[in-house]
Order: structure tokens, then sequence, then C-alpha cells
DNA sequence: AAAAATTGCTTTAGGCTTCAACAATTCGGA
DNA sequence: TCCGAATTGTTGAAGCCTAAAGCAATTTTT
């Protein structure tokens, strides 16, 4: 019993289609969520923010770390005043703009995330376990259209 | 520059495939949500309480709408109490159990919502354009894989 | 160089969401 | 029958998220 269950029969297949997408991907999610608070007492925002930082390791402005992870500014703002405080990133001066701040992992960070992100990632394996690895290369190539297309959409309406 | 960029080199298919499913729903939905706002003045989890109404006449226990829409109980509380407020939905005393409401569309919320149905269907099929109608049946279909994996595990987790 | 526009970040108000704790009711077994 | 357990819905605290407004610094225009 699910999103699906309001699926008419007289519903165009893209309906479908986008109802079954929200349910895979809000299970998967609820999951993590949950895993994450359970065995790291963390969250999803947050584990996110630091995933983006990894791979940054000079640091990347929150700026960027907004455009990257698809939320808005003050967003941002609010989960990096998080991790200062507990010693997960740290915001640096940058030279050239003084509006604007370099946020990065700190050590501390660092070997936190590396812990999270092995079991993370097994997680994520085992949710597509049932799918071959053809199959996952079908799924990831058709996705790849839908999310141009809808990139392209949202990019065209604020002119 | 979306959530993918934190994908590494070495990180296994799925953890891509993981990323781009996420951006697509979020892309896709963050749209849907701004439509709702700019052309119906409402939110998105609204429309889902509504939508699942409509396919019962009769009304629908808050219980059973928590489940169906994969939210908590104290969400569906908060949204009924909006709805009723604006006289889209009625409260109905269940004769059987005291502790139940029945949840309704009113006329009003009924003709409301039909509106609203139309220009979303049009949204998600213009999300799915690029894809032809075998691509979408495999889509769907591989992704019902995926989700029966998943709920069966969410199942599982608490004994 | 001064004015205007833009950019980077923060703040605020408001909505959604969860979890945990609670009251009322119903159910089930001794 | 009666007591404990489960269920139904509500409330409150806390976190995430957005949109909009605001401030400060920078860039562009005139």
């Amino acid at each position: 019993m699910d999103l699906e269950a309001r699926a008419h029969i007289e519903h165009p297949e893209s309906l479908r289609l986008w109802l079954r997408l929200l349910t895979c991907t809000q299970l998967i999610e609820k999951q993590v969520r949950g895993q994450l608070r359970e065995q790291f007492d963390t969250t999803l925002p947050r584990f996110d923010l630091m995933a983006q930082l990894e791979r940054a390791p000079e640091g990347m402005k929150m700026n960027e770390l907004s455009r990257r992870m698809m939320v808005t500014g003050g967003n941002v703002t609010a989960i990096t005043d998080q991790l200062t405080r507990e010693g997960l990133v740290e915001r640096l001066d940058v030279a050239e703009d003084r509006r604007a701040w370099r946020i990065r992992l700190t050590l501390k960070g660092r070997t936190t995330f590396k812990e999270m992100a092995q079991q993370h990632e097994a997680w994520i394996v085992a949710a597509f376990d049932s799918l071959s690895e053809r199959e996952i290369q079908t799924l990831y190539k058709l996705l790849g259209r839908v999310k141009q297309q809808a990139h392209q959409t949202t990019e065209s309406e604020t002119p």
C-alpha cells in the first residue's frame, strides 16, 4: 500500500511511472535516513553536504554547495552552522571575495564521513540488488534522458 | 550541476543510479510544487491527500491515508485540519469506532481537485516526453522490482 | 568615480516531516 | 468480566526546506 494506490485505470502510463518513481525514491530514502539516524545519529542533508565536500579537498563556496545539493542558500547556511559547531567542517576566508566562505571538511569530518560513506554505499547496493548489471545500465541510461529533459524545463522557466 | 556531481569514478554503478534517480525525482517534484503553487496556490502534500481521497467516494480513515501517502499520522492530522478549514474535505464520524474519522472530499473539494489533476497530468506527461511508450514500460517494469525489494526491506526492519 | 546591478550569504516566516509522548477507545485473553 | 495490549488520532519539539527580504561586498555601467 503506497503512493501508487491512487493510479486510475485510465491514467496515462507516464503518470503511473511517476508514482512508481516517487515510491521507489521515498522508500529508499526513508531507509537511508533511518540508518543514518540509528547508526550515526545524523541526517541525510548533513551527509549530503559532507559528501559534496569530500570531492573538494580545498573546500567549496556555499554558493556552489547550494547549487550542487539542489537546495536554497539559507538551507546551506543552517546545515553548515551545525556541522561547524560539531567540528566536522570549517569556514575559511576567501581571499579574493570577502563576502564568500570556503567550506571544507576538517580532519575529524573526513574520517567521520569515510565511515558513513562505506555503510551508505552498502545500503544502496542492497537496494538495487534485485537488478542485474545490465538492467542497472538500462535504468541509468533511460533516467539520463528524463534528467536532461527536466533540467531543460527547469532552466527555461525563469528567463 | 546537481546531486550526481558527487559520484566518484570508483563508485559502483548502483550508487550512480541512486544519485540519478534522486536527481530526477527532485527535479520533477520541484517543478510540480512550483506549478501547484503558482497556478493553484496549494502544496504537493495537500494535492496528494486529495488525490488519495478522490479514489474513495465514501471517504477514508486517517489511518489509511497515512499509510497510502507514506507519511506519519501527525502529518495527516495537520493537512486534514487545513483542508477542512478551507472546506475542501470533511471529517465524518465512523459509527463502529469512536476514535476514528472518515475523511471525504466535499463537493467543492472534488471540483477543485479535478481542475488541478488535469494540469498535473499534463506536467507529468511532459516530464517523460523524451521517452517512447516502450521505454516507459521498461522503466516501469524495472522500477517495479526495485520497489518490491524496498518494500520487503522496509517491512523486515521492525519485527 | 559615482550609481546601479549583481552576487554571496544570512535571516525570518511559514509549511512539511518525523518522532515521541499522550488520551481515548477497542480488542483479546485470563 | 476485567485488565493489559494494541489501535486511532492529536500534540509538541525539533529539523529540513523554501521564498522573500535584507545586508555587505563586488562588478558593471555611465
